[in-house]
DNA sequence: CGCCAGGTTAGAG
DNA sequence: CTCTAACATGGC
């Protein structure tokens, strides 16, 4: 029998919301998830860890360490990297109670109660990931995501499964932008990838550094790289650094959902959104997520 | 078939 | 600073 480590939730936490979320495409091969819960592998240092999560009850997680002994550090690790994929020390009460005085929001906040920003601790998977959505649609994203992960990731085979670790900057910096033409990405999202992970190797970005600067700081030095515009550098401060006023601004989805929930009959100009989100100012993140997950 | 997709860049005005 | 073309291909 694995280890079971038990983790309080906040009240305003809802299991169910997140893993619809996490089963939201076929093609995601980071996890394997259900509707009841989900497996990752990661990577802590040379030793790969095959953990489980569920929710045994109402306002508590549990955490199983499947195919090896864990050392008390690297579960401590564990509970680290749920903490910050659930989002769970964020106190949503304060977003609740401008929500539910918002036209927009508050359908959504009461059908959505206790869904959570489902984050991206690996900075790096982040930006290649948002890079690959760059204007395409999400279903061909993940079918592009597979296709690099599977190419230059790493795995872990458990019980006839395997488990899909995304790859590390290194592994990817070597390459040539043409070796990834055959995945069906660009020319242009080839060479941004390959450019990404060689920043992160030459140590111009990388998550501490990033981590010590104030919002728009980090943006602007996000922005500096290649192929990281507005709307990716703002997906990565709200999934990976959880800036709770990140948002992308120019998100096609994002406008899509303020068009259906205010039943306009075109997309809000940038002007509107900016607009509309100054309502929202500190809780622009969370305002985000709502409003994809109307779509 | 056409339109759009969880955009960014480089170049022009 | 704002506007525009080019990129490039699947999903519906």
């Amino acid at each position: 029998m694995p280890q079971t480590i038990q983790i309080e939730t906040p009240r305003e936490f809802d299991f169910a919301h997140c893993l619809t979320f996490l089963n939201r495409s076929p093609n995601e091969i980071l996890h394997r998830s259900d509707a009841t819960s989900v497996e990752k592998a990661l990577h802590f240092g040379s030793r790969t860890l095959l953990f489980e999560v569920r929710a045994p009850s109402k306002n508590e997680l549990s955490a199983s360490i499947l195919n090896l002994k864990p050392t008390a550090t690297e579960t401590k690790r564990v509970v680290q990297y749920i903490d910050e994929w659930f989002d769970l020390k964020t106190d949503l009460k304060p977003f609740y109670k401008m929500a539910r005085q918002d036209d927009l929001l508050k359908g959504l906040m009461k059908k959505y109660h206790g869904y959570r920003i489902m984050g991206h601790p690996d900075l790096f998977e982040s930006l290649i990931w948002a890079v690959l959505g760059q204007q395409i649609n999400l279903s061909f994203a993940y079918t592009l995501k597979r296709r690099v992960v599977e190419k230059f990731g790493t795995t872990l085979e458990f019980k006839n499964k395997k488990y899909f670790i995304f790859p590390t900057p290194e592994s990817l910096a070597g390459i040539l932008p043409e070796q990834l033409y055959p995945l069906q990405l660009s020319k242009q999202k080839a060479s941004y990838v390959v450019g990404i992970a060689q920043a992160f190797v030459e140590g111009r970005i990388n998550k501490e550094k990033l981590g010590k600067l104030a919002f728009e700081e980090a943006k602007e030095a996000l922005m500096m790289i290649k192929g990281i515009g507005n709307w990716t550098a703002n997906y990565a401060l709200m999934k990976t650094f959880r800036y709770p006023n990140a948002f992308p601004l120019e998100d096609a989805g994002l406008h899509n959902a303020i068009k259906n929930q205010l039943g306009l009959r075109s997309k809000p100009d940038l002007k509107k959104v900016r607009r509309i989100f100054k309502k929202y100012e500190g809780w622009e993140a969370y305002a985000t997520i709502y409003l994809w997950k109307s779509l």
